[in-house]
DNA sequence: GTCAGATACATTAGATTCTTATGTATCTTT
DNA sequence: AAAGATACATAAGAATCTAATGTATCTGAC
């Protein structure tokens, strides 16, 4: 099983920060691999997803980028700036605290019983 | 505090169909206070996010109407169809399995301690 | 009695963010 | 040598939300 598309939007950007603050640097590649280990499968960042993402968060000054090259081919490790490690915090206690919230929601029980 | 909106993104629909499995009938107005009311002010829905989405839920046959006066004030009761019914288990068994693999994600410890 | 704020519907332009497709190139395994 | 994995990237289009706007009625305070 998949998770539907939609579920995804708006948490990839956390879960890469997250991810970034708990392996110090990572390229993009390694990251869909990781989440989609981790999930079991169920999350499968595409690349048309990730890059974007990662470049906005380059942008944003959120994360700093070293390129490596492992025989010719290029890769781009991300890092967390200082700033970025400060976002991570944010996002991550807002995104757990999210789920409490909706997680109430879909308990909540008839008014009417 | 409100969460940031690209959190909602996704989960509204399985909201609304939640709500309505949990309470018969609603009208759009009614839909809004409650989930405000529900979440302590941090999930506020928008008109311009709400009426697409039952719209959508309408033409999709997950949920039927009926018009009500009040005085001279129209009010649109939602209902969920049968079918609505069964896509409303399935939505939020699979909400409530994605917020499980999220809090898993999110509780990960680095690789490399 | 009128004015503000709440109730109640709806639409639309624009922004954001993802999907799907495409492109380039290298490395590894059979 | 070919297939599949590794690794980057972009771009058109779809989906979904925000913010603004519009219409109209009801209620409570002054």
């Amino acid at each position: 099983m998949i998770y539907s598309s939609e579920l995804i939007k708006g948490t990839l950007k956390t879960i890469v920060l997250k991810l970034l603050a708990d392996n110090k640097k990572m390229y993009g590649y390694e990251i869909t691999q990781r989440v989609k280990e981790l999930t079991l499968d169920k999350i499968q960042i595409t690349e048309g997803a990730l890059y974007p993402t990662l470049h906005a968060l380059e942008s944003d000054g959120l994360v700093t980028t070293e390129t490596e090259f492992i025989g010719k081919r290029v890769r781009k490790y991300y890092s967390l700036s200082p700033s970025g490690k400060n976002k991570t915090k944010e996002k991550v206690s807002e995104l757990a605290d999210f789920m409490d919230t909706m997680k109430f929601l879909l308990d909540i029980k008839p008014k009417t019983a």
